[in-house]
DNA sequence: CTTGACCTTGACACCAACGTCAACGTTTAG
DNA sequence: CTAAACGTTGACGTTGGTGTCAAGGTCAAG
């Protein structure tokens, strides 16, 4: 298929597909034309990329992901690199955390001392919805 | 005072103190040579500013307390504006929070089904180090 | 007079993942 | 044949708060 197909596939723009392209996250055969030829592991490889992406990686954080899989393993997960970046983005993650609940607490304390009536709720994990 | 005198007062660099003039937030009145001139309030103004950028305030959120300093008031969040900004700020940090959790169980999640013998701690407000 | 420290405005660089437009070649439907 | 829909590469814009350089004006000390 072409890129408009798997654009179209994965719901991802051919914009990004090329971007992903440019960055060696994704291979394409090239067709006579010069159009990009691409196969339905492809289709799955942008899955993958793009679950990475919407819960925080950045393209380089995938890049094991992608290679795990291109390796032909069944899932980008698979491979001791990409184990690793889960391990960091973990990391990451609670440190992101930490930081925003210490900046919380200084903002609720000083709304709360320039405003002594302003009740604010405490933040605990009780985030349900 | 100049803005060299000032930069060192507040430790925010010249660059910055010309970047925050051009927003808005700050004002000089300009010596016979056109150099900027400032006065000890400017350097509470600074102050405000930076503890506000510090806890990842922008600069947009910052101006209500800025001229609320300039209004005469004591601190910057003596006004109605700047406590709805106080207030706004605690949702949006909330809210951040919420997607940061959401994520770190999904990687958490991600993660143990990738390597089930990866013991991944939970993430309660317990975040000591 | 000269050096050098300070000031001025203006403008480019940065980070990330794209959107968008330009200018052009290709394929496809009518 | 032709127009529309698709493909190509290249390059600039976005977001925010700076760092940094350029090219120059000002001013005090020697």
């Amino acid at each position: 298929m072409r890129i408009g197909e798997l654009a179209e596939r994965t719901g991802v723009s051919a914009r990004s597909l090329r971007y992903y392209e440019q960055h060696g996250l994704l291979s394409a055969r090239r067709g006579p034309n010069g159009y990009r030829e691409y196969s339905l592991e492809d289709v799955k490889l942008v899955s993958e990329i793009r679950s990475l992406l919407t819960v925080g990686f950045t393209l380089e954080d995938a890049r094991p992901f992608v290679d795990c899989l291109r390796a032909g393993h069944a899932t980008g997960a698979a491979c001791a690199e990409s184990v690793a970046v889960y391990r960091r983005k973990l990391a990451e993650i609670d440190e992101e955390i930490r930081v925003l609940l210490g900046r919380r607490a200084e903002v609720a304390g000083q709304l709360t001392a320039a405003c002594p009536g302003c009740f604010v709720k405490e933040n605990r994990d009780q985030a349900d919805d």
